[in-house]
DNA sequence: AATCAGATTTAGATCGATCTAAGCTACGCA
DNA sequence: TGCGTAGCTTAGATCGATCTAAATCTGATT
């Protein structure tokens, strides 16, 4: 899927570091002549006030030694010719770019989407701009996007990791001396500032709720093998399930992709097995949600026939019919801690690594159903 | 809501451009000593390889020219010292940043999700990075974030306008020499490229279906006056009436914020009027939810006792209870052709503006229900 | 040996800001 | 009159790359 082409322009001037120095087409970057560039500078700003760029720069900056008299005639002058502050510019002297990276496995994913929203908006009240980058769940594409922030370069970076198996990516991310921070995923190796939820205990709460209403046969659904959340969902899950004396059947813990399909097919094959579970707890709500469909298309009624508890409590969640049971995350908490995070250990590179974790809680409607043991049940 | 505080850095240098100068607090940017900046620089790399910086600057730029035994000389110091590509250095050289600023106005609805993954995807390919800003369809935010694609600078914009009532951001952006384009919406006003669908004949497309079933009282929920979209989706929706004699009554068109609130809030406006309405075309499908959830609130059964159609088609419309008759607008082309567009438009910026328009079509699924004029109706 | 073309390499200017350290005023005071 | 000082301004170096135009090096040709 990625690259589709391979791509040009400077931006993979870094892979030049790594694979065989492969005879690429040549390469004459941006070959349109630069346009007549009829840019405002800090220069044309000094002509025209009659001050030098030294004294322009303070009144842009506002440093309060410059002359009142001074500083209007620059600010007339400023608002005459149109000027523009040049980020790139000011960033190559500064050494500070005042750019967040942004790196998210799946954009359309609500619980994202929210995350984000709060981390642009923390970050951009704090004069920071934010690179999104979609991994779409691919490492290629995690590798490529945290090396496009390490050349920009980016003053931090957010990472949501997509799954913790590549080596390569582990050794890249722990070497890379930007700021960082991990959120909703850690990466075991790394130790890094880290916003997550507890997990174990959010999972551990749902299977709870599932065997107080009578379920014996609980499924765990979806999710990639190799990420931490999902490890830590399962613990839990197994948790519940020890204390109540239940052994874990394999059979009934199925990954697959972390959204709706994922979800979808997943229940697909639950449903085909010979025993099947009578209630499950999905990796997140799309997977849930992608599950609902797999029940309804085989005439199954969430609720009534399957108990199903999702994971994050994305809008969606509370809307869809059956409603859908599921732990609350609270996204936007997560971003702005995040952010925060990034903040304060930009301002001090040296400090330790915090961890921030929040407490889950279980949201209880239709999906879920009321007592099993009382319905057909008991075959 | 926006701004919070009084955002620091040089973001805001262009703020200056406005306002009364007043007297803020003085602000020394970045007092932070700048790090021991460890980076390994072309200097760096051409010491070591023996060569001089043009030189390690072409391997880098894999031009062709240069000899085979040098090339691997520099090609080695560079993993050796660990080189990483400077691109804020390059582009000031180069006057190309390689980044674009996308601008949407609400990041969690699924419809622009979609256009953002399909931008991200088609820009990283041909090697542009993606500079995400959400408006949350606030003017303010809408005029601050183009102010920062073009400090940046960005080498193009992407931009889905909040509104079109302001005219300082029509000046601004009608002013700006950024190649832009526009996507879903447009700005009357603004010559332009642009990428959108054809809203009226999906808003006639959809009231004519409706009216077929056999309704007579049919609303148009949702959206903001001001946006084009709307404006043509009203038109259309008045086209379809007219056609079939019927007049348009204005208390049957219900502004609202663009989202789940907004349609929830408007159904409920709608249904507490002496006649409602037995139908209703939404804005989009996040007002349709928002619109079924309010159906839902008040103990009717949205396809039975009212019909509803949506717009964009996103994920959620083909799971949500009852399925939402919609009509589809595939989101992931409009954003891979708007990102065309800019990549043509960077190419050639003065050839004149585009615009592409896709045929949207109906979904018909349950949210509309049936025959309507057999039912207990006619009233 | 001189000349020349083609192949490589490089010195130095440049992009547009910031920063340092020094310079210039004007004023107060001895 | 001279001098310190506070207040304001500025020349020139700098960040890390790219680009231009010129220099250098080959080897072949005359």
């Amino acid at each position: 899927m990625f690259p589709r082409s391979q791509p040009a322009g400077p931006s993979l001037a870094s892979n030049h570091l790594k694979g065989p120095s492969t005879e690429l087409e040549p390469r004459f970057p941006d070959r349109s002549p630069a346009p007549p560039s009829e840019r405002v500078t800090l220069m044309d700003i000094a002509a025209d006030a009659g001050v030098s760029r030294a004294t322009v720069s303070l009144v842009i900056r506002n440093v309060p030694i410059v002359a009142g008299t001074t500083r209007e005639r620059v600010l007339d002058s400023m608002r005459r010719l149109g000027y523009v502050y040049h980020r790139g510019a000011a960033s190559l002297r500064t050494q500070r770019t005042h750019a967040i990276g942004l790196i998210v496995t799946d954009i359309t994913n609500p619980f994202f989407a929210e995350i984000i929203v709060a981390i642009e908006d923390r970050l951009g009240n704090a004069g920071y701009v934010t690179l999104l980058g979609n991994t779409s769940e691919t490492v290629a594409k995690q590798e490529r996007l945290l090396a496009l922030m390490q050349e920009y370069p980016a003053d931090g970076v957010l990472l949501c990791p997509a799954t913790d198996k590549s080596d390569q990516f582990t050794r890249r991310i722990r070497d890379c001396r930007i700021p960082k921070v991990f959120f909703a995923r850690t990466l075991p190796g790394v130790e890094c500032d880290y916003v997550g939820i507890d997990n174990l205990a959010g999972a551990q709460m749902a299977v709870e709720h599932l065997l107080g209403l009578g379920h014996r046969r609980v499924a765990f659904i979806g999710g990639a093998t190799e990420v931490s959340s999902r490890k830590e969902r399962i613990k839990g899950y197994a948790a519940a399930l020890g204390k109540n004396r239940i052994g874990v059947d394999d059979s009934y813990i199925v990954p697959s992709a972390p959204d709706r399909q994922g979800g979808y097919h997943a229940m697909n094959q639950l449903l085909a097995q010979p025993q099947p579970p009578t209630a499950a707890l999905c990796f997140n709500d799309m997977v849930a949600l992608g599950a609902l469909q797999s029940l309804a298309s085989t005439g199954k009624r969430a609720g009534d026939d399957f108990a199903i508890v999702g994971f994050d409590d994305v809008a969606e969640a509370s809307l869809c019919r059956p409603a859908l049971s599921t732990i609350a995350t609270r996204p936007g908490k997560i971003g702005e801690a995040a952010a925060e995070l990034l903040l304060e250990r930009i301002a001090k590179p040296d400090q330790i690594a915090r961890k921030v974790i929040f407490q889950p809680e279980l949201i209880v409607r239709e999906s879920c159903g009321h007592a099993w043991s009382n319905r057909k049940h008991h075959s």
